[in-house]
DNA sequence: GCCGTTTTCGGCCCGACTGTTTTCAGTCG
């Protein structure tokens, strides 16, 4: 059992506790049980007694021997028990947008209902309606909380929201009664995947900004319309909520409305601590309605006693100690960049020639990129043939001897083959700058066969790179079973770079795990993975995430200059 | 169930909106 499934029971056993009706400080006890887990920062196996578990804040005496019994059995008897005193329906009925554990444990209690299906049915036969707290409305609610549910699994990828997101700025920011406006929430924390759009406005004329809002064409139905708060869904079936605030409010409420929820709820602990309270409208000092006057984020950040905090960290996992002790990291962005690597291009299934990405990347300012087109065991991506390989490394010479300022570095994506190997001869492998290996074929295999396989082709002298290390398809596809602390522990030891591939499909390094590569020492390269001119563009995406990744400049391979990042691939070619 | 620089008992983050009520519970973020 490891952290992740021990947070996950953890939390689970909350929601249970919930559906049940239990005490609800005793199920927040086990959800911040679960946070606490979650951000350990020593593996369970350093933790051999109930007592060390303890020591743990929001671990007490009571969780501390469940979890210590879950790791030493590999079962978790306590979350065994509640489950299955649970009928399994119930947790998939929260899902449904309305619906929380109370009305849950109502249509269970008084009609026997425990499956999203009967559900549905009942509300059809207008059987809800007139349970206690219920009502012809409610009823609505939840037969198109149910159709939604079924219309999407109600996540979108992070470009797709940006774009929306900013469909809406640029129309509302035209309006003369806006003074200060900004995407706030997951957005702004660049989280990989988005649930809905925060809107954050502070104007005079609040009802102005909220017709304007919701008569914006890509609205579909408005889901509340209050005096300060809006919510509409797009015909796309994203939701988007817009909040109207004073100009003084505003840096509050941004902080607010930015989250995460987990990092505003440690944060209003820590100014209560200090004696204040925080909310979306101000800091008060106890006992007093009158706001502190503070203009900005960073000031109310200094006024607890800590660095500015950037959106991308506000997570809860250790960025307000951090914060407290010292100066961040100054995160790298996007203007840091010299080039790019892992570009595709005709040779094999990309769209443009090499020559279109150089002017594409000299226009944005950069000094090299790195191709890498497929290998030849990529079949179905026409995969390049030794022959193929020569050609195209001999146009590339050519290249750059046209263009003198730029530098083209001649790469390939070696296919990782099931036992290890890589995909071309040495005589080939040597005639690269780089070469970038990755899992294309055979995701099945356990975790110890594929972090093997995986290891083994990271040892190889002429691997620079590891590409898309877990190979999974946001909302579409996990990651293949890999161990992730063997895999960085491998990298470091091998000096080989890490891709954050940028392609919000992908977003792989999770940047969960780009914070522990880079303590270990291990270079990240931002990359685009192109196939055509415009997916340049995610390069933006990849900083967001290695921001998120508490990433500087200096961790990054793709932030040095030609003549450093020829270094850095000589020396991982010499192993 | 957890926690403690007022506390080993009595709190536990906080507010908007909706739909149900006729002052409030539930849900959400």
């Amino acid at each position: 059992m490891d952290k992740k499934e021990l947070a996950g029971f953890l939390e689970e056993i909350a929601t249970l506790l919930e559906l049940k009706g239990g005490n609800p400080f005793k199920c927040n006890a086990f959800r911040n049980a679960a946070r606490a887990v979650e951000n350990l920062d020593k593996p369970l196996s350093a933790f051999k007694s109930p007592k060390d578990f303890e020591q743990v804040k929001g671990i007490g005496k009571s969780i501390a021997e469940k979890i210590i019994n879950a790791v030493e059995t590999g079962r978790f008897a306590y979350y065994e028990s509640v489950k299955s005193s649970i009928p399994s329906g119930l947790v998939e009925m929260l899902k449904i947008p309305g619906l929380g554990p109370k009305k849950v444990r109502a249509v269970y209690d008084r009609l026997g209902i425990y499956t999203v299906g009967e559900l549905e049915y009942a509300c059809r036969e207008n059987r809800l309606k007139d349970l206690p707290g219920f009502g012809i409305k409610t009823q609505e609610n939840i037969l198109e909380g149910i159709e939604l549910l079924k219309r999407s699994r109600g996540r979108f990828h992070i470009h797709e929201a940006r774009h929306v997101a900013q469909v809406f700025y640029d129309d509302l920011v035209k309006l003369p009664s806006v003074t200060s406006i900004a995407i706030a929430g997951s957005i702004r924390r660049f989280k990989e995947t988005i649930k809905d759009i925060d809107l954050l406005v502070s104007s005079s004329k609040p009802e102005e900004i909220i017709s304007r809002f919701v008569s914006q064409s890509l609205v579909n139905d408005i889901i509340l319309r209050g005096e300060t708060k809006t919510s509409v869904r797009l015909i796309t079936g994203i939701s988007v909520d817009l909040r109207v605030v004073s100009q003084e409010e505003f840096p509050f409420a941004l902080m607010y409305f930015t989250g995460s929820k987990e990092h505003n709820i440690a944060m209003r602990g820590r100014a209560q601590k200090l004696g204040f309270k925080l909310n979306e409208y101000g800091l008060f000092e106890r006992n007093s309605t009158q706001s502190i006057k503070l203009k900005t984020e960073e000031e109310i950040f200094k006024h607890l006693g800590l660095d500015f905090i950037p959106p991308e960290l506000r997570e809860d996992r250790g960025e307000i100690s951090a914060a407290e002790k010292k100066p961040l990291p100054k995160l790298v962005c996007l203007d840091d960049l010299r080039g790019v690597f892992h570009i595709h291009t005709n040779y094999s299934d990309g769209i443009p020639t090499v020559e279109k990405y150089i002017h594409d990347a000299m226009q944005r300012g950069w000094q090299y990129i790195g191709i890498s087109d497929h290998s030849q065991s990529a079949y179905y991506a026409n995969g390049l043939s030794p022959d193929r390989v020569k050609q195209q490394i001999r146009e590339i010479d050519e290249l750059n001897s046209k263009y003198k300022e730029f530098r083209v570095f001649k790469g390939i994506e070696s296919d990782i083959l099931p036992d290890g190997a890589l995909d071309y001869p040495e005589e080939i492998l040597s005639l690269f700058d780089f070469v970038v290996v990755s899992v294309h074929s055979k995701f099945k295999m356990t975790e110890e066969q594929m972090t093997d396989r995986i290891i083994r082709a990271m040892r190889h002298p002429r691997t620079t790179m590891l590409g898309h290390p877990t190979g999974r398809l946001l909302l579409a596809r996990d990651g293949y079973d890999l161990d992730m602390d063997k895999i960085i522990d491998a990298a470091a030891r091998n000096n080989v770079v890490i891709e954050l591939n940028a392609n919000p499909f992908r977003l792989d390094l999770d940047w969960r795990y780009i914070k522990k590569a880079v303590e270990k020492g291990v270079l990240i390269s931002i990359n685009p993975d192109a196939h055509r001119l415009g997916n340049m563009d995610y390069a933006e995406l990849g900083v967001g995430l290695a921001r998120k990744g508490w990433c500087e400049p200096r961790h990054i391979l793709n932030c040095l200059n030609v003549s450093e990042v020829e270094k850095i691939l000589d020396r991982s070619k010499s192993g």
